[in-house]
DNA sequence: TAGATTGTTAATCGATTAACAATC
DNA sequence: TAGATTGTTAATCGATTAACAATC
């Protein structure tokens, strides 16, 4: 079990080391320095030693890092190399979207059951899977061994049909609603707002850029 | 001009503010203090004067903030009393899913473009929109005064395509993509990488959600 | 062994929180 | 005027960067 206390920041970097080591794995490189890797990423070498020491050593000093075992290490610490099952909650365009969407799944997010209010959508197949009422997530979860949600529907009835989630025993929630959850600590939320994406980019253009 | 040494932290903040108050103003609450804003917003007082300090005062001794004005003051300073156009590039299911949505619209964030590479595509409507060969882009955004360019493509072509979409003067990049721009300056680039989110997301179900 | 580069401690920087005088 | 609450300065906390001894 790794250490409990990593600050949010470091976590949100681990992501993007991943990213890079997978890309360098993939040209063949063996080996990286933190030096190196800090030009790449733009990004200081202390930071990335700083970032890799938070779950132990990684590297050998003199050589440096190997590509290979720290992009694995790094899956390992993001739980990547578990499966998740998963349901997607509103079957509108952006539920839709994801629901086709098939990288996830190569990284072992496995979409099993979609849901939605509308029953002009029921029995919809998206991928193999057929859109079902929202009554049904309860036997569903029980049945299917669902770890994580997606919420995609509107706003309004998001925090009600998080509670209805948490009430299943789902462990994570990753809501495209746009409200805060508030759900009990135990649970995972990760909030994707991307109205909120928006306005930051507005932001930008009209006070420059920095 | 405002001031230009706001912190990213702050500005990421803004557009949640700017949701509250909304809120807020829709169940017609006239006024709200600081620290009645912090109990609601799960944040301290503190930082909440903090933060609208950055850009003038806005509240007033022993009465706290007008919700409206306050309301209409972020909206000014996140540029959301100006319109934006902009084009979708990349037609594929996250493209079409929000060439589909339309709440950007009422922020006034129009769609005046899709592209795609694909000519399956061409000539395919999406909300009066029709999808255009990605050779059309230079002449359509010298002809239709874009902004903003949100970038729905595979990362393969992705950083291509941002460097053509700089040369023709495109001020900000919505950038869906999963790799990293590495744009001018003066180019506003906000990343929405989804699959980093989900992966933040598998951490806390591994390792506890704090 | 000598050179390279990590792991880690110490220094710095920036962001958050606390406190309170100013003022509505 | 008295009470409330901001705007702002000072204190604290945490994150980033620098430096260097440990070691491969």
């Amino acid at each position: 079990m790794d250490d409990k206390n990593i600050s949010q920041a470091v976590v949100a970097r681990l992501p993007r080391y991943y990213r890079y080591l997978g890309d360098l794995r993939d040209s063949g490189i063996e080996r990286i320095s933190s030096q190196d890797l800090s030009k790449l990423m733009k990004v200081t070498a202390s930071q990335i030693r700083q970032d890799f020491n938070n779950f132990g050593g990684f590297g050998q000093q003199g050589y440096g890092y190997n590509v290979e075992y720290l992009y694995n290490e790094i899956a390992r610490i993001l739980g990547l190399n578990e499966k998740h099952n998963l349901i997607i909650v509103g079957a509108g365009n952006l539920g839709q979207a994801l629901a086709n969407y098939m990288n996830f799944e190569r990284r072992g997010f496995i979409v099993k059951g979609i849901f939605d209010n509308d029953p002009d959508l029921y029995g919809k197949e998206l991928r193999g899977i057929h859109v079902q009422p929202v009554e049904n997530i309860e036997q569903f979860i029980k049945e299917n061994d669902i770890d994580i949600a997606v919420l995609t529907i509107p706003k309004n009835g998001a925090v009600k049909t998080a509670e209805l989630l948490v009430r299943c025993n789902i462990k994570a929630i990753w809501n495209f609603a746009h409200v805060d959850l508030n759900l009990p600590d135990h649970i995972a939320v990760e909030n994707v707002h991307l109205s909120d994406s928006l306005m930051k980019l507005s932001y930008s253009i009209v006070n420059g850029n920095r």
